[in-house]
RNA sequence: GGCCCCAUCGUCUAACGGUUAGGACGAUACCCUUUCAAGGUGUAAAUCGGGGUUCGAUUCCCCGUGGGGCUACCA
């Protein structure tokens, strides 16, 4: 996978990456990450650092590449340049590129058909006629993409190159660039590209565009892999939640459709709201951190994790849930929720009942309801009023848990707030 | 404009040339239910159009239409 540093990758280029580290782990190959940093004037600072991070929250470890090294360093291009120029040279020397204001230019060779057999949409072929004599090494010395990834691609042994259709019209200049420096091109595969909801290719201006802005949404990890692997993909037997470890297994490029799939975020929920259910309560604890208040007790919040699990789409959705249980209820929005003769009433005996209750979720439950039932009162508005009172909130945990963990004296300290 | 890629429910997708065109998300109805969810059972919803080939086209071919991409000294 070779990003460049031009901007964060969106989930576009990050799918394009997942799939060819799947396509590398299915098939007990290297994957390996390649700084693509020729554009200079669009190198934005720290989106390497960024492109790394993406793919180490996603879990996607690299052979070769920034940080590991490997056999055919450096990683970066633009720590490559001399290559690039010694090629552009040879290419001058033959005759078959030459100098253009300052530039150098490949001379496209008229009359010729360039195709290769597409590991994913079959045999793609072009005329040269159509295409016109390209630039290869700019006037600052540096390489286009085209000059660069041939050189690299031949000079890291890349036997595949998975990358966005959008790369399928520029696939026959880096044919003829293989031809005549006579180097053997590798095997191109083109992804199918995942489009927005406007049905254009992704890009900035669609939102939330980076895998690290899901991320800082609260969606897990797993969530976002799962997603993106589904999109231009799907296993022979359709299953639909996959881990990376089953991925691996699954994964064939011959599975790879051609149609572009457009983004959906409700998908994407789901997903997020399954693989929440999935995770231990422990590990859980651990995702949650950065979205609750560091002072809420462990042992509190792990407690309540079996009843948030069922209800969480986001991580931040936990703190929404729970927040009623760490803060007392304002006594003017109790007194608000708490007006009728009636009411007060109830909460009165309902607040001598508890007292003889223990307060054990199950028990609570089957104690209360039968008081209520007792009484004749609407069980709904009933529930509704005490959960008010309590817990501040129309929608919180199922409220008898939501006792058992605040314990008998806050819960009852807070009913008297109502009378 | 030119070149290239593509075309199944709203969306993601499945279907050796023979299926009542299947699944999932979303929507919707009902059940369950102390809220919200979750869960359960249903429902609606698709082969872009026209020609071929074939006993038979979602599937193969052609044309049209539609969408997308490229057409930079960006990748």
């Amino acid at each position: 996978i070779a990003p460049s540093p031009t901007g964060i990758p969106h989930i576009g280029n990050t799918r394009t990456a997942l799939f060819n580290w799947l396509f590398a782990r299915a098939n007990n190959g290297k994957f390996i990450v390649r700084v693509e940093d020729t554009d200079r004037q669009r190198l934005v600072e720290g989106s390497l650092e960024k492109i790394l991070e993406i793919l180490e929250f996603l879990g996607l470890d690299w052979n070769e590449g920034p940080k590991v090294g490997g056999d055919f360093g450096p990683y970066i291009q633009s720590e490559r340049k001399d290559l690039y120029q010694k090629y552009a040279k040879i290419l001058v020397e033959k005759g078959m590129a030459y100098e253009d204001e300052g530039a150098v230019r490949f001379k496209v060779e008229k009359g010729k058909i360039w195709k290769w057999d597409d590991q994913v949409h079959g045999e793609i072929s072009f005329k040269s006629d159509v295409l016109e004599d390209f630039v290869i090494l700019k006037s600052d010395g540096f390489p286009t993409y085209h000059l660069a990834v041939v050189v690299d691609d031949n000079a890291m042994k890349i036997s595949h190159v998975l990358r966005g259709d959008e790369w399928i019209s520029s696939t026959p200049k880096h044919l003829m660039l293989y031809s005549k420096l006579g180097w053997k091109p590798p095997v191109f595969g083109h992804l199918p590209l995942i489009l927005g909801p406007d049905k254009s290719k992704l890009s900035k201006r669609h939102g939330a565009q980076s895998v690290l802005d899901y991320r800082d949404e609260g969606y897990l990890a797993e969530s976002l892999i799962n997603f993106m692997a589904l999109l231009g993909w799907s296993p022979k037997d359709n299953q639909e939640i996959l881990s990376l470890e089953v991925l691996i297994k699954k994964f064939d490029l011959k599975d790879v459709n051609t149609t572009n799939p457009i983004f959906n975020r409700d998908k994407l929920d789901w997903f997020n709201r399954k693989w929440i259910k999935k995770l231990s309560n422990e590990d859980l604890y651990l995702r949650l951190q950065p979205f609750i208040p560091k002072d809420w007790d462990k042992n509190y919040v792990v407690a309540s994790l079996d009843d948030a699990k069922e209800r969480m789409t986001i991580l931040p959705d936990f703190a929404t849930f729970v927040k009623g249980e760490f803060e007392r209820p304002k006594t003017v929005y109790v007194k608000r929720v708490a007006q009728k003769p009636e009411d007060k009433k109830f909460i009165k005996e309902y607040l001598s009942f508890l007292g003889n209750v223990e307060f054990i979720s199950g028990n609570l439950e089957t104690k209360s309801l039968e008081f209520v039932k007792g009484s004749k009162l609407d069980l709904r508005s009933t529930f509704m009023l005490v959960r008010r009172i309590v817990l501040g909130a129309d929608i919180t945990l199922p409220l008898f848990s939501a006792f058992e963990r605040m314990g008998k004296e806050e819960v009852l300290e807070r009913l008297k707030n109502a009378i």
